[in-house]
DNA sequence: GCAAATACTTTACGCGCGTAAATATTTTGT
DNA sequence: ACAAAATATTTACGCGCGTAAAGTATTTGC
């Protein structure tokens, strides 16, 4: 199989026996030529392992095949998995997928939209940082680049969002605990980092006074990304100063929700939905480690599978030129019921 | 700041005053030119915003500054913590990293390969899926591009391996229980991902053996990368067959004790170091979650700093033309003392 | 102030492939 | 078997930058 190394497309055109611009024309497209010549091209790709240059393809073509994949912070098992969804989803488009962290530094985030710039995509998914973002610079990008919004709204940006129904998530969990027990309070960062905490906020409101309940709201303190640990050292205080007015909590999210469980685990506070137990907690996300957390937490999950599939699929119909007007897509989350509450 | 738009460096050059030639040497590295032409360019750039095509840089020049980063599962926090570290450490020293995860997946793993072997690297940081790894096509990738190995060595590949000293860890952390306690069990997976598994299994024999204790291993079935599951059901199964023979279970990894904490916690085993507590349970790694489990885990953690800094730096000098044998350097952990044993 | 050393400019070519236009060949339908 | 349609070939140019060579300008050391 080892025959002479092919240098380049002229070489390879010569040993498969067909010209070189059929030859570009099927690294573009092997649809695009006929059965017999895909065939022979195959063949000889096998045979002498060629692989066109990457950057020579990319250099003169105003639009490549490369997809940015930006999440705010990688480190976070939520965004890996939704990451890795996604960019399974470009490859089995087609297109070359490249994966890209801010990693929680609206800086990095500008950055790596530069970086991600020189690449020439075809087109980006943004899940931005949020609160911290640079908007300027995102809508500069936005601009340049056919950029789909995912997961954290801003505004209407881009070519369109796809995201879960953060009000729909908060007022179903919402609705399930007031049904099973005491209403629950909403367990928070006062400062949080991006727009969904705010919807939740929003929506826990709303659905306790739709319930005839009085709703409380205890904000935590704390900066940055490291949400268990401001969940853990925000529910120790909350626990020492008995400022949960029910047994019921519902955090904004789960990464909150496994700091809070930690705190109660080291106050000796049982948490669950035994009659023995002091409080139940729930989260909200899905989160992959909810399953773990002792008890297993309570929550209700994005819909990984169908907000990616939205994401990508309407990245690439903007892609091949169908223009819609920008829309947000919410799609719901399902409540998933165990242990925690 | 937004004159007309710079096409190209040929009329980037025209707009600095400075030769193209000498421009493209500045891109190139900065601190080859002199100081007051590097002033002129630095504020050229500044004022038109201008950045050379990446794709005409690297195609007409035998290395790139890009550098492969690839992890065997990127939804992994362990992983994903690494890889931050690494692509920090990449940006600081001028190189372009970009990060690929194999998915858990052998077959992802050979087209990562692929895929980066076309971006003609200047080197790559590879952590190897392990056991399921192709070994020809990473050999053959080792031959083409400089790689480093790191986290699950494979003999002799690449330019050097650097990682975690699983037997200092294993040794270590078995020391500090046989110290406080009943000696413990092994508990681990009947065939794991990687070879690190093989090694702990082996320190904590001979520990034992030194320590003049009877070693006893528990490995669980279960195939894949979902660790937690794998121990949360094997957890169950040894519980209720009592396949312990100790009241204190030493992990092969700490994902692993993190599903075996739920199976406790399912059976209502109670955790920790306390007189009143069923069991003692000890990770391994120091996995960013292992903090927040209930209770928190006693665990030997990993050197994140020291074996991402040791990686990087041996691939940079390798990259810069340092030929040094093959090695093997193998860093210490660090035992984190939590409640869990 | 002068020669040597250093840095820059000019000129020119090549990298590997995209792509357009004109021409030649093959396939398809009947 | 024939014309029309589809596909491949030939030819040629350009993309944006790396890089080498030879000449010119600037800096440096003394």
């Amino acid at each position: 199989m080892a025959e002479k190394k092919i240098r380049n497309m002229e070489e390879f055109s010569a040993v498969s026996g067909i010209s070189r611009p059929t030859v570009s024309k099927f690294f573009n497209n092997p649809e695009s030529v006929r059965q017999s010549t895909r065939d022979k091209i195959e063949a000889a790709v096998e045979k002498y392992d060629y692989r066109p240059n990457i950057f020579a393809m990319n250099q003169n073509r105003k639009l490549t095949k490369n997809v940015g994949i930006v999440v705010p912070l990688l480190t976070d098992p939520y965004f890996a998995e939704i990451a890795r969804n996604l960019e399974q989803r470009c490859i089995d488009a087609g297109y070359r997928p490249t994966l890209f962290s801010a990693h929680g530094d609206p800086a990095l985030e500008v950055e790596v939209l530069d970086n991600l710039r020189s690449m020439k995509p075809a087109g980006v998914l943004l899940a931005p940082l949020g609160r911290a973002s640079d908007r300027a610079a995102l809508e500069k990008f936005c601009d340049d680049v056919p950029t789909l919004i995912f997961d954290s709204s801003v505004d209407e940006l881009g070519l369109a969002f796809v995201g879960s129904d953060n009000f729909q998530f908060t007022s179903h969990i919402t609705d399930y605990l007031c049904r099973t027990g005491e209403p629950p309070c909403f367990f928070e960062m006062k400062t949080p980092a991006n727009p969904n905490a705010h919807r939740r906020r929003q929506a826990y409101l709303t659905a306790m006074e739709t319930f005839g309940y009085k709703p409380q709201v205890i904000s935590v303190e704390g900066e940055g990304w490291g949400f268990e640990e401001i969940g853990r050292l925000g529910g120790h205080d909350a626990l020492a100063n008995g400022r949960f007015g029910t047994n019921t909590i519902l955090c904004s999210n789960d990464r909150l929700a496994i700091g809070l469980l930690t705190a109660c685990y080291e106050r000796n506070v049982s948490v669950g939905r035994g009659p023995d137990c002091a409080i139940r907690v729930a989260g909200q996300d899905g989160h992959p480690h909810s399953r773990y957390t002792c008890p297993p937490l309570t929550t209700i999950s994005h819909d990984y599978d169908a907000v990616s599939k939205h994401a990508a699929d309407a990245l690439f119909e903007a892609i091949d030129g169908e223009v819609s007007p920008w829309k947000s897509t919410r799609i719901e989350g399902k409540l998933i019921l165990r242990d925690s509450a």
